[in-house]
RNA sequence: GGAGAGGUGCCAGAGUGGUUGAAUGGGCCGGUCUCGAAAACCGGAGUGGGGGCAACCCCACCGUGGGUUCGAAUCCCACCCUCUCCGCCA
């Protein structure tokens, strides 16, 4: 959600801003459906200060006993004004929240301008491709070989875009989940959250996801909405609050089920674990002062990295460019993981700064040592994917007889076994 | 799912339709006292919005949204949430 007040003062940068993510002008719009609202609000404040003064002579001449009947002549003229004047100001409120809400946030000075991810910015890799004296194969052939992927029985039980894992490779997942948060939570100071998987409508508006992208979701018949990412819970756990400035940052994990409809996605990676319904996550969340957001979006990138150098996994990392970052992002790092099998990066993490956008939407403040309250930075990211982790893992791990050795990091959560085969 | 109780400020907890933005207690901040602290005493303090260079003025807010009224925390309706009991259940 966007400032409004900053918006009267920075017309011209935040027009500018919105060009970036290649969107037309919108400051005209705004400031003219705000003066109009402006209008409307101080002849309405005008109408019940007067109101006010004279309810409150009438009370006390009734309580003497007097006669009131002049001055509530006086008063009939707001009866029908003052309610005519409350509707319309709700209703430009409400015009000027749907205008606000339905626009993504600002794109930060530093990220680079372009239209999709062909501009994206790579900025740094770590490990090195291995080569194999064998044809890598893909994730979903080795685990089907192996016995242990089975996508026939996920679709006669769910249709397309699940999986059923089985024996050593569900508890490779489960393993990799274990790992992550350990680390995390041992290591990187962030607080374990199990949070509800099932939200309601305000928690996603507050994280954005409504109202522009609820086809991206599943929506229960109570009512309730599957949430695509743990960032949903997390983020939404500070929502309506007022935070000691002290107690900043705030570091959340979690390791849930995701759920995306993948609605705009069809056709898209439609073979393999790469791109389901249901997928594990792990979340972080960092909950900051602006003062300590860039800095905090830098650490939250590294923290999910460590996770990759422990793995030893090639990755790289790359900055999104304006048009390619999510809605309620001033900023977005993808970590991507090498593939063997594919043959390429493919996106494994997204960690995002997203300003005061969302602690704007879901009223999320802090306290200040002057004791005024500001709102609260939130980034987000993933602390990887556990899914894809799998894939990558498979497919870097993979041996020449098809067979997939376990990563050292992992042996200790897989008891006796140290290969899959 | 059935029955009941309730949602008021940082917390606890009053509140008769009319100077109630809201008693009281705790906590918090400032001060007096003290070598310092505690205790005691005095004082201060909500959030958001609109206007003004400013002192300051105005409006809204007692779960949410409607309604009745000159006037609503208080009365009416709907919804949401919490708690207790019963039923069902991993």
């Amino acid at each position: 959600m966007h400032d409004l007040k900053w918006i009267r003062d920075n017309a011209v940068a935040f027009d500018a801003a919105l060009a970036r993510r290649g969107l037309p002008p919108r400051s005209g719009d705004i400031l003219a459906l705000d003066a109009t609202h402006r209008g409307v609000q101080t002849r309405l404040q005008e109408m019940q200060a007067e109101r006010n003064d004279l309810s409150k002579q009438i009370g006390l001449l009734k309580r003497q006993n007097q006669d009131a009947s002049t001055i509530m002549a006086q008063v009939a003229h707001l009866k029908e004004a003052i309610p005519a004047a409350e509707g319309l100001d709700r209703d430009y409120a409400e015009q000027m929240e749907l205008l606000l809400a339905a626009l993504p946030n600002l794109p930060a000075a530093d990220v680079p301008d372009g239209p999709d991810e062909s501009a994206n910015v790579e900025l740094r890799r770590w490990g090195t491709p291995a080569s194999f004296d064998f044809p890598a194969l893909e994730h979903d052939v080795l685990g089907e070989r192996m016995g242990l992927m089975d996508f026939e029985a996920a679709s006669r039980l769910s249709g397309a875009r699940f999986v059923v894992l089985k024996g050593a490779l569900a508890r490779l997942e489960r393993a990799l989940g274990q790992f992550m948060l350990d680390v995390q939570t041992e290591e990187h100071g962030y607080t374990e959250i199990n949070p509800p998987t099932l939200v309601k409508d305000t928690a996603l508006f507050g994280t954005g996801q409504l109202p522009k992208f609820g086809d991206d979701l599943f929506k229960t018949s109570t009512g309730h909405w599957l949430i695509p990412t743990a960032e949903v819970p997390l983020t939404n756990l500070v929502g309506d609050t007022i935070l000691e400035e002290a107690s900043l940052p705030r570091r959340l994990t979690a390791l849930t089920a995701c759920y995306r409809s993948e609605a705009g996605a069809a056709g898209k990676d439609t073979r393999g674990m790469i791109r389901q319904h249901q997928f594990l996550k792990v979340e972080l969340v960092s909950i900051t002062t602006p003062d300590q957001s860039e800095e905090e979006h830098e650490r939250m990138t590294r923290c999910a990295e460590t996770l990759l150098q422990r793995l030893e996994l090639p990755y790289r990392v790359i900055v999104l460019c304006t048009g390619d970052m999510g809605f309620s992002a001033r900023k977005t790092y993808d970590i991507e993981v090498w593939l063997p099998g594919q043959g390429r990066y493919r996106e494994i993490s997204s960690c995002s700064n997203c300003g005061d956008f969302q602690a704007r939407r879901m009223k999320a403040r802090f306290r200040t040592a002057e004791k005024t309250n500001r709102f609260v930075h939130t980034l987000n990211g993933s602390g990887l994917a556990v899914g894809r982790t799998l894939v990558a893992v498979l497919e870097n791990y993979q041996q020449a007889d098809g067979s997939v050795v376990v990563p050292k990091a992992l042996r200790p959560y897989m008891g006796k076994i140290e290969t899959l085969c």
